[in-house]
DNA sequence: TATTGTTATACTCTATAACTATA
DNA sequence: TATAGTTATAGAGTATAACAATA
């Protein structure tokens, strides 16, 4: 039952991420895509679309398409950019300033019943590994897109 | 920099393994969804696609369409069901035998990369750690799961 | 000429519902 | 009647490419 290796324990956890958000926005205009973006914006403000296409790492179409249904779901406006007549910037509606406040309190909740599941003595080095593991993964996935970019070797992205 | 609470970090985690996952898939006629198929057959033997759909907690329908691109890629094959003609027993062809030896073999390749770069001290209390919050995070999505069976109980945005 | 955002198009993953063949 | 799988249809997320307006 319990999984054998680390890898397995991590991708098992994510999972169980994947399929709490997954139900907790069933029935709603929400999605972890849509969540993106209002995290992005209740974070930094007025943002261009373009700021949150680079922020999320995805394409300019698919902001639009986002951005277009949390306009209709009135989380957030489309307001004139102040200097640049081309872009436009993000905002949250007080409908949407609501939802985050209050999906950034449930956040910090499930983070703290998770910590309270963990012996005390066990939490120091559960975080220190943690950090370690992510410091490695990010390292060898810096190393493959790099072999990844030379030419012949695979197709490049911007 | 760092995150600064623990559901942050297993966040970050997760969304590199997908990052991981997505790129390693591009170009290729592979996706997580139809690796997922893959490695039920490969640790199950051949199954039958209700069975997939189980496994995967996905639509039959949806195993159809992940069953069909993986007959087209070769990696498996439609067989008759030895005692029920309604079924189709999916199994791995040589292609897709030589594909999830090496996948798993990279696999646990990542894994003992990931806990190499965790303090031998820590190690114990990350597992512990792990597993705990694992249990923690799935009785509370087993409460979830439970009010919502009930109409008009639990928090529900209509 | 470069950038911002939209329209057009397409592919993948996902779901429900109706249908066929078989149990 | 119930089950295994497919066809039909739909919606969300993602991408590239072509385009308009603006810088």
């Amino acid at each position: 039952m319990t999984p054998a290796t680390i890898l397995d324990r991590l991708l098992l956890i994510s999972d169980l991420f994947e399929r709490d958000m997954a139900r907790a926005f069933a029935g709603t205009q929400l999605s972890a895509a849509r969540m993106g973006v209002l995290w992005i914006v209740h974070h930094s403000g007025p943002v261009t679309q373009q700021a949150l296409a680079q922020g999320l790492d995805v394409s300019a179409r698919n902001i639009s398409a986002l951005v277009d249904a949390l306009v209709t779901a009135e989380y957030i406006r489309r307001s004139p950019h102040p200097t640049d007549r081309r872009a436009v910037l993000i905002e949250l509606t007080d409908a949407g300033h609501t939802l985050m406040t209050a999906t950034a309190a449930e956040h910090a909740e499930l983070s703290a019943h998770l910590l309270e599941a963990v012996d005390p003595d066990d939490r120091a080095a559960l975080e220190r590994g943690i950090d370690a593991m992510t410091d490695r993964l990010t390292q060898l996935l810096a190393a493959e897109a790099h072999s990844a970019d030379r030419p012949g070797a695979g197709r490049s992205e911007s």
